[in-house]
DNA sequence: ATAAATAATGACTTCGAATGCAATAATCAA
DNA sequence: TTGATTATTGCATTCGAAGTCATTATTTAT
């Protein structure tokens, strides 16, 4: 039970009667070793427990074989699940993840240092509001960025999003043809770029199509945020024909309220689309006409991407936009 | 643009006129440096950005001030919000998360000779089973390690879990007491001990209470799966009085399966209990009564008893179990 | 068999910060 | 002012693997 020390290279070289660049070649791959002491540092790298360390490898190579991973601590519904998707496919890539949280906007530039200093191989960001100077500031490092579903307007940027305008014209496209005159926006929170860009296209679009003045009031994504937000303005506003919320979970709390606290009959009396494709929004309960994000293509693009830009630097910046799958649920029905 | 060169404390050090240890102890608390100095240094550190490579520290160090997580590939479904949690309390104890992937059950003992080399200052461990080699394997590198959820009987190991005895035993109290006589148990996949330990409570204490052979039908603990173990058994064997599910995602299944293809009213004519309290568990449309786990206070443990283990190697192992809460929804109801 | 080409090896340096130790400077007491 | 204490400093070494370069062993061609 004594303290087991540290095996290295050394100990193992002198074991195995070799130098020490002997068994550092025999484990990187690719490099000239013959047959007969490749075996004789294996087997006794094998015996005496040895693994060449990481933290050794990082500092000399100047690759720590880590991604960084940025998201907001006030964690977005379902930024969880991608950043599982996220790490699936960088363990496939034979990189790590490292977690990075930011808790507020302003420290965002504290956190890119803190960031450099791991020397991480990439960094690919969930959450983070990023201005141009903030991304300079990686490139002067050479880091290499993806941003996740976010867009910085005419900026050098690598991203990937799922496309908001098309899923939500498609949305509404919907509602308008089948004939619904009022309408609701219930869009995310403000301090959120992902959902004031679905409110504006939601807006912009319903004008487009003649539908001016249309009134928006805010959630914070939450079912809860749905629920009240619904029950606050139609208490003093009478119910609309349609509601569109930014995302799928405020759908199903307005989709609960009209059924437990008026007698509104969601789609007969008021159509509902949210967006995202939880799965939630297709359990039966619900059925809700929606956009699915392609969780799983979005991910593997960043990851692809970012993978591109480590082992090419000089890959001109790539912005991938992916469509999302309409969704043609039970919670929306043309008018008469 | 030209590639920025990484700014060293020897860098620092020619430029402020001392010596690179002097640059060192300005970065490191405690360390004794005349003000003078101090200033002189932080002054020029800012001037040239000058960050201390964490790689470097960490190699001399032998800390890497990094936690290694290990989920499961195919997650259990609120593993990616443990995540999160765990995130949020390590970040707060100023160390990082570094995520790994466990494919296979089998590649438990690589994984953890890889995790080794990362000089991690702990593992918490989400998702593996963890044999008393394992175990012993981590002991021998001194790194203390956290299990979440997860039991391993006589084992010294520290621990965090929710009492899934306690609970399930709660809601079997409900459903008895409430005279229902026949049930059903649908529990989790059989390759996970959780779902083993929550469905052998559940039997062995049905039994207990007089209800011998309790019919045991197996989902994955999705939806889908709780729907069509329903439907299945149902089919075959007509309508229990009770379900009790291993967890809410699976009863949430059942109670939609019931409204949409049978004429079965929850609670009227049946009673469905969960387990973990998620969310969408108290939507309107559900409310189903099950076991709140105490996700916060889980996952703030695990980290808790983890460090307490890191700064004080000696301390004894220990199991920290946390009660939910009893969560009385409207899918339990008492028969005449 | 011998020159030429190739493969394999080891000595030594490098990555960048931390720290033991000895040297020096600053402070204090008398 | 001098010696004793204490606070700062710098030198040199360390962490552990990777890679450069020159050297030696091996293979191939002639």
């Amino acid at each position: 039970m004594a303290k087991q020390k540290r095996v290295t290279s050394y100990d193992v070289a002198r074991e195995a009667g070799v130098s020490q660049s002997a068994v550092s070649r025999v484990f990187r791959p690719g490099f000239s070793v013959s047959e007969k002491t490749r075996t004789k540092v294996l087997d006794t790298a094998k015996k005496m427990g040895y693994k060449p360390n990481a933290i050794a490898r990082m500092l000399i190579t100047q690759q720590s074989g880590m991604i960084a991973v940025i998201v907001s601590s006030r964690a977005n519904v379902n930024y969880p699940e991608v950043l599982s998707q996220l790490n699936k496919y960088i363990a496939q890539q034979n990189k790590r993840v490292l977690l990075f949280t930011l808790d507020s906007a302003d420290d965002l530039a504290g956190l890119l240092e803190n960031i450099w200093t791991y020397q991480v191989d990439g960094v690919i960001a969930l959450a983070a509001h990023f201005e141009q100077s903030s991304l300079e500031q990686l490139e002067q490092h050479q880091i290499p960025v993806v941003l996740y579903n976010r867009n910085v307007p005419d900026a050098n940027v690598n991203s990937v999003c799922c496309s908001h305008e098309r899923g939500i014209k498609q949305l509404i496209n919907i509602l308008h043809e089948g004939n619904h005159k009022s309408y609701l926006v219930i869009a995310g929170p403000t301090d959120s770029d992902v959902a004031n860009e679905r409110r504006d296209i939601a807006c912009q679009y319903l004008k487009q199509l003649g539908h001016d003045n249309v009134p928006v009031v805010y959630g914070d994504y939450s079912y809860e945020s749905g629920r009240k937000a619904f029950a606050k303005w139609t208490g003093a506003n009478g119910v609309p024909d349609a509601v569109i919320c930014s995302n799928d979970i405020m759908a199903i709390g307005v989709i609960d309220e009209a059924k437990e606290h008026m007698s509104i009959s969601v789609p007969d009396d008021l159509s509902v689309v949210g967006f995202d494709g939880v799965s939630p929004a297709a359990w039966f309960s619900y059925q809700v006409t929606t956009i699915r994000q392609p969780l799983d293509q979005l991910t593997k693009a960043a990851v692809d991407i970012l993978m591109e830009r480590i082992n090419n630097p000089d890959s001109p910046p790539e912005t991938r936009v992916l469509t999302g799958a309409l969704i043609e649920g039970n919670s929306t029905k043309p008018r008469q």
